[in-house]
DNA sequence: TGTATTACTCGAAACGTTTCGTGCAAGCGC
DNA sequence: GCGCTTGCACGAAACGTTTCGAGTAATACA
């Protein structure tokens, strides 16, 4: 491969002036100008990265951290950040964590050795003793996203997770519904601590008192969900409707439904969290809680770069976008109310 | 950061025999090993990418270039090729051509920059014309991924196409289908100029002369399957079965046919290349043409792999995988069937 | 007309590694 | 006891850039 030497004596001018009208970083005449993008074009140069890179000390690199990027919710996600990424001339690097929290590390430390010059992070944990291990892996502008982990000086951008449990529960006390199962996700995971609280507070503030029973984590995964929706409904008294917290568990919940012979929302009504692209395809059509991906993508990498460019501290703000409740299909009044 | 140098100076070594203990490249006394893997960890050094790179000429990089990571097709591969790459100690970049050429050539030059060591590429478009602009661009062992282009000497892992055509169609015309509409691609693509050529075939091997009328080029488009069929459905004559050449144009077909207030497979029967994650939750349960994402992801990734290590040239080999046919609800025998 | 300024170009150092030739001591065969 | 190999450690060069101080010619100012 040529290089900027290769350049730069084909051009009949110096290394240091072919960088400078490469990076327009300093002044040189027209003439030279033309003689050097001739000689680029010529012989078909392309700066080496890994050069730059070390020479300037900025990768222009961005690493970007989430559980499954088969996840529609997390693939749009990815597509908006690396689209804006792309704009301000940084590439990115998505990685999966599967969820796994070791895994999770060692992404972030291969991160650290390409030098990337910040990360977005949907991390898997967000307990304190994550946060202290998490300061001591990152020495770069991070953003958290979906997540807060505490004891941390991250930015972060999450939906008012509170919110979003308190419009889906509301919904179906409205509709009748008393008892009420919720599918969880894992402690030390800021999205399952925040929604599963607003969950009990709403309950409770409709008159419903949560039972133990009916609330059951599933790992914010598809095959226990499947299973926890398969046990709920064969309880004594089973719920009349239920509340998952993720999209991937609303998948496993209807896929339960389906398998138990039961018909939604006849039988039961579902909702979840997460939207899914083609609504009018599914069987039935989902109610869901949805959130605005791209948005808190984009204001998530948008804060990012801010913080790369001015080179100030984070400012540990959270930033909250509302989620929106759609009333589809699979919500009903409940088959038949048995006395309270 | 913490340099090469500082663990030399702080285990009272040179900075060659860290290098040396680092890389496992030259034989090192236990004790030098011993000494020198403290400093690292002591100072928690990170071997500079960059610099390694520069120096080895080896970026450890490795591209990966689809249409659209959205697709839950797409992304499964990507996932794969992840997973394996990093088991090689190699990471990669993943990036969307949105199906612009374009767009896609300013990929490449991206990641030629990168100097990645290899490539695996769902191109946008696969006639000669391409080949040969690819070839100027292409510097590095490439694997052609879910298409073939001809003049030029990569390897390629693709599906069967034509068996995919073959078995949808004669699945169709054993039901008693006649009128028989295809949502086809876009010109310039293999996947859609095989498929297109064995759907003739077989039509015609069943005595059904295909009608320009009902072959419409979708552009694998969920947006223009839904016009294509809306318009299909609202012909005089309309088809009593479609064919489409992608998983998001079947998407596209079952959100018209909702749309015009007909039903699937009483009033057409349906069927498409690419199968979905969850057949059971969705209306009605898709009959398919499945391919093997992940196992076609895997051998696409070993491939180049291989070629990337034996520094050997590309045999320009075409590996093909076989679609299956999944029979579900969305096809039916034709509702009457009208004298041929 | 002399001097300060500007516009341009250049050469060399530096970024953090790997690689290679060299040196040195110990062990070996004869 | 001598020369050879072997095992280990070292120093310096090189990878392809950016950056910075310095040099030169032309222009502007007084």
């Amino acid at each position: 491969m040529p290089t900027i030497k290769d350049v730069a004596s084909r051009a009949g001018v110096a290394i240091s002036t072919v960088s400078a009208v490469i990076n327009r970083s300093a002044p040189v005449s027209e003439e030279v100008i033309q003689r050097v993008e001739e000689a680029i074009a010529a012989i078909g140069y392309l700066p080496h990265g890994a050069a730059k890179a070390l020479r300037s000390g900025d990768s222009r690199l961005i690493g970007l951290i989430l559980p499954d990027i088969t996840n529609p919710f997390f693939s749009t996600v990815a597509r908006v950040i690396e689209t804006v990424c792309m704009r301000a001339g940084y590439m990115t690097f998505v990685y999966n964590t599967d969820e796994d929290i070791d895994h999770e590390m060692r992404i972030l430390k291969m991160m650290r050795a390409q030098r990337v010059a910040g990360l977005v992070l949907i991390s898997t944990r967000s307990d304190a003793e994550h946060g202290r291990r998490l300061m001591s892996e990152i020495n770069v502008p991070t953003v958290l996203f979906s997540s807060s982990v505490p004891a941390t000086p991250y930015d972060a951008v999450t939906l008012d997770e509170a919110m979003a449990s308190r419009i889906a529960i509301e919904h179906l006390a409205a509709l009748g519904h008393r008892r009420i199962g919720v599918l969880t996700g894992r402690p030390n995971v800021s999205t399952h601590e925040e929604r599963l609280e607003a969950c009990v507070e709403t309950m409770r503030a409709h008159g419903i008192e949560p039972s133990g029973d009916l609330i059951v984590a599933a790992n914010f995964d598809q095959a226990q969900a499947f299973g926890a929706t398969k046990a709920l409904l064969a309880l004594p008294e089973p719920p009349s409707a239920i509340f998952a917290f993720s999209n991937l568990m609303m998948i496993g919940m209807m896929r339960a439904v389906v398998a138990s012979g039961l018909s939604c929302p006849r039988d039961i009504s579902l909702v979840g969290i997460g939207d899914f692209e083609w609504p009018e395809i599914m069987n039935p059509q989902m109610t869901v809680v949805s959130m605005p991906a791209a948005e808190m993508a984009e204001r998530s990498i948008e804060i990012l770069l801010a913080e790369i460019a001015s080179k100030r501290a984070p400012t540990g703000r959270r930033t909250m976008f509302e989620p929106r409740l759609i009333i589809r299909e699979s919500t009903a009044a409940p088959r038949l109310s048995l006395p309270a």
